[in-house]
RNA sequence: GCGGGCGUGGUGGAACGGUAGACACAAGCGACUUAAAAUCGCUAGAGCCAAGCUCGUGCGGGUUCGAUUCCCGCCGCCCGCACCA
């Protein structure tokens, strides 16, 4: 066997595969299917270490299953519509379509040479026509079926390029370009009925068992099931419409420590007060800034006294002041509340500040409050003593205030309990070229009109230029300007574009049949479905994954999905990033200036420049080319191969945890893969009648190898398998048995191997003997009783601490256990004659004697 | 600001509530070599000279015979916050 040359063997393998069909996915009624799927990426151009992981795990996953027996779809494909390739052609020229094609096929190349088991003929982008049109079909249905429809949405302004912003691209409340200070503007916007689904996407979650439980969690806390009350204010002093004030609130309980009722900015009361310039003021005042939650919660909370007072439902005599306040949301409830200054810190603050009264509804149930420095928030499961109650008992939960204070409530007739959600309806619209067309038109006769099914895809217009900020579709006049489907009068095309959620929010079930003349068909998604398993990063917990467990159903109900896939996602696991440590030195001026890893000298000392000066290391930050602390894999798979990489990035971190990229890291994965071709060379070169006396224990060892990497793929512990591979590695170098066993031992450790480190395995398996592809044969199996010890060592503890261990047969009775634990020496002497109070035998596991 | 997560030797990490540190990196020592690299072998949480003992899983409490693991409070870092993908 010659020297190990990834260079040589990778390209051979790869071929070899490709020659057998390999990984092409066929709907096989005869065996079981698995569908794995690793979210699909941007087509930056580049592929960075985070993608080699990701597509790794899938691959180890798709791998591991092909061997099981199963008839595996692993696809892979574009999420390609976005603003980066607009971005793209403003600043260096171009069309998006050309740059995001040819970033496809740059990155198409550089994913190729990481062998992964992927079904290529499947591919496709988000961009392609054949795809985008499907989904315009879709959309129609949707809009048929009552899911989709139009209201007015807040958008960032930039009032200087005169366009609308991402919430990325306001930057400290300024446009990213022209640095104008941006506003809210509101624009008729289309959406998806997502809140139609609120309770049974929520419901739904208890069944999603095989996905991450913080993931579950956070869909729930952003869906937001409440139970609170709603009510209206009677006004006094207000304009003509607005006698009653309808607010929401989920604590009810606190509405005796009222000090003043709030309503948001964009409240239509807000709009009818406008009429007066210090509100005018005001309310500009709060439009200012981007549209982000974030950036809204977090602004300096402001307020303006309209002037108007309502009724306290509870004594009419009680006037409270309205105010406009920045930090109330009309997204959420009524968008108008009452504020409990003394219950909720940020009506505290602001109570703070405009001077408004805290009066404290309940104290501690145990102690009086004194004085109030902040507001008190106790857990709604705690009881508290309640010295502004109105209903239900002096002494009781938060929970039984709410719940009483609702009855109360609906007995009197001054309100009822109501439901409400967060979560709100999916806004789609974008004002922005590269993106899939909505399918309608606006007819002067017929209004807003779906595009006639035959007339799809409604395809983007190539003869567009990026030289001017905004929307080129919008000043296409060719393009825009078209015939009515209903009436044939002239209309004019919708120029939003959808947002490229939704294009991710059904390439899964585009992957069960990729050309077909439908979305879907019926087969194929009845067979494939669902994924089994979906991989991908946490920081789409929420948006990426609720809009598709939305799609699909909406889907279902337009009869492009059967009920089955309505929860697309079987299992679902979200690895971490790949980080690398950041190099930093300081210019003249103070900025912070980032030099590359390979511009760096490691010594004792630390680390310096080539001319000594020194460096600070800023270790695991996620690589970004800013930072210059990427780690290009094409560099390492040049280097070592790709067999170094995949080994590096699925050895040295659970894969839930971010890994972080270190040289030595993966030069020690080369190496350990240079031993193993070393290894296989030595086993190969042994004489064929070698008879050793360890053939036993190599098997024992080999069966339990076997046993745990089975059960670290299976459980996604990926780095506790490959501990496993050292572990055997170690034992079968020092192995003395025979050629047979120890031939055996190699090949089947190149099936272990095989997920991660394919082209290896592959050499490897052919080099000993081994039938067919390794990546075709199937996975071994561990006999059971290789795998049981009949003796096992037991840790007595005294107290807790560890004193002794013992050896005793596996299935010795605790009694016994127990005997000749207090029998030994070293728990004779600890235990000094001190009597003992109890004694713990965990069988298998350990002693505990209690003294 | 709100929601979620994470925190273990010099480093990455392992440990059904049961021997903390498997496996690996870096380091040190040794073998081979004229020498170096490569390779192979050994050592290694910290402290006390040592057999051994004490301390030790971000910090402070609690539950338990026993806590890295469960509960409460803090600190630090990371992710998400609806137009980034």
């Amino acid at each position: 066997m010659s020297r190990y040359e990834p260079s040589v063997i990778e390209p051979k393998w790869q071929k070899a595969w490709d020659e057998a069909q390999a990984f092409l996915a066929k709907r096989d009624p005869a065996r079981p299917k698995y569908y794995v799927l690793e979210m699909f990426p941007y087509p930056s151009g580049r592929i960075h270490m985070g993608h080699v992981r990701n597509y790794t795990m899938g691959d180890v996953v798709s791998r591991y299953k092909t061997a099981q027996g199963f008839s595996v779809l692993h696809p892979m494909g574009w999420d390609a519509f976005g603003m980066p390739a607009e971005n793209a052609a403003m600043e260096r020229g171009g069309h998006p379509k050309d740059w995001t094609y040819s970033n496809i096929a740059d990155m198409r190349g550089q994913m190729k040479p990481l062998g992964l088991s992927i079904d290529w003929t499947r591919e496709f982008a988000t961009c392609d026509p054949e795809y985008y049109g499907q989904q315009q079909a879709m959309f129609i249905d949707m809009m048929e079926a009552g899911l989709i429809y139009r209201k007015n949405a807040v958008v960032n302004w930039d009032p200087i390029d005169m366009t609308v912003l991402a919430n990325e691209q306001v930057i400290d409340g300024k446009g990213w370009r022209s640095g104008a200070a941006v506003e809210r503007r509101e624009l008729t916007q289309w959406f998806f009925k997502i809140s139609d689904y609120s309770e049974e996407l929520l419901n739904a979650l208890d069944g999603l068992t095989n996905w991450p439980e913080k993931v579950r969690l956070m869909q729930a806390n952003w869906i937001g099931r409440s139970r609170g009350l709603q009510f209206g204010f009677e006004t006094v002093g207000a304009p003509a419409g607005f006698d009653l004030l309808e607010v929401y609130t989920t604590r009810p309980d606190t509405l005796m420590g009222a000090s003043f009722a709030a309503i948001s900015p964009d409240h239509p009361l807000a709009k009818a007060l406008e009429a007066d310039p210090a509100v005018a003021e005001f309310v500009a005042l709060c439009r200012k800034g981007g549209t982000s939650a974030e950036e809204i919660e977090t602004a300096e909370k402001i307020g303006f006294d309209t002037g108007i007072r309502v009724k306290h439902p509870l004594n009419p005599d009680w006037e409270l002041p309205v105010w406009i306040a920045n930090f109330i949301l009309m997204d959420y409830g009524t968008g108008a509340i009452f504020g409990c200054p003394a219950h909720d810190q940020r009506d505290f603050d602001f109570a703070t500040k405009y001077d408004l009264p805290i009066k404290a509804v309940f104290e501690p149930n145990d102690e009086p409050i004194v004085a109030l420095t902040e507001a008190y928030v106790p857990l709604k499961s705690e009881r508290v003593r309640y010295i502004r109650g109105f209903a239900g008992a002096d002494v009781q939960t938060g929970d039984e205030g709410v719940a009483t204070a609702i009855a109360h409530a609906e007995a009197q007739g001054y309100g009822k309990g109501v439901t409400k959600f967060r979560l709100r309806d999916w806004g789609l619209s974008r004002q922005r070229y590269w993106g899939c067309p909505i399918p309608v038109v606006h007819c002067a006769t017929c209004g807003v009109v779906p595009e006639a099914k035959e007339n799809l895809p409604v395809r983007l217009p190539d003869d567009v230029t990026f030289d001017i900020p905004g929307n080129p579709l919008d000043r296409h006049p060719t393009w825009r300007d078209c015939t009515c489907p209903k009436c044939g009068a002239e209309a004019r095309r919708e120029t939003d574009t959808m947002d490229t959620f939704v294009d991710s929010s059904w390439y899964y079930a585009r992957f069960t049949a990729p050309r077909a003349a439908t979305p879907t068909s019926a087969a194929d998604a009845d067979y494939w479905m669902n994924v089994d398993q979906y991989i991908g990063g946490i920081e789409h917990a929420i948006l990426h994954l609720l809009y598709s467990r939305f799609f699909a159903r909406a889907m279902n109900k337009t009869g492009h999905l059967p009920a089955k896939a309505i929860e697309p996602f079987d299992a679902l696991f979200t690895q971490g990033m790949v980080t690398h440590e950041i190099y930093k030195t300081t210019d003249a001026r103070g900025r912070p200036v980032y030099h590359l890893p390979e511009d760096i000298v490691r010594s004792d000392a630390g680390a310096t420049l080539a001319d000594g000066t020194a460096v600070e290391v800023i270790p695991s930050a996620k690589m970004s080319k800013s930072k210059k602390n990427v780690v290009d894999p094409m560099n390492i798979i040049a280097a070592f191969g790709a067999d170094t990489a995949r080994w590096f990035v699925m050895s040295d971190s659970p894969p839930e945890r971010d890994v972080e990229w270190t040289s030595s890291g993966a030069e020690a994965a080369y190496k350990f893969l240079g031993r193993i071709w070393t290894l296989c060379s030595r086993i190969g070169d042994m004489p064929a009648d070698h008879v050793g006396e360890g053939d036993l224990d190599l098997r024992k060892a080999m069966a339990r190898a076997v046993n745990d990497v089975t059960l670290g793929i299976e459980g996604f512990a990926f780095n506790k398998a490959i501990a496993k591979i050292y572990e055997f590695t170690n034992t079968l170098s020092k192995a003395n048995a025979s050629t047979a066993t120890m031939k055996d031992a190699i090949r089947t450790l190149a099936q272990l191997m095989q997920p991660m480190v394919p082209h290896i395995a592959e050499s490897i398996w052919s080099y000993q003997g081994g039938t067919g592809l390794c990546c075709q044969a199937p996975w071994p199996k561990a006999d059971p009783a290789l795998l049981v010890n009949d003796e096992v060592i037991l840790p007595i503890q005294i107290n807790g601490k560890r004193r002794a261990e013992i050896t005793v047969p596996r299935d010795m009775p605790a009694s016994e256990v127990e005997k000749i634990a207090l029998a030994d020496e070293a728990v004779i002497k600890f235990l000094a004659g001190q009597p003992v109070k109890k004694i713990i035998v965990v069988p298998g596991r350990i002693i505990n004697v209690v003294v």
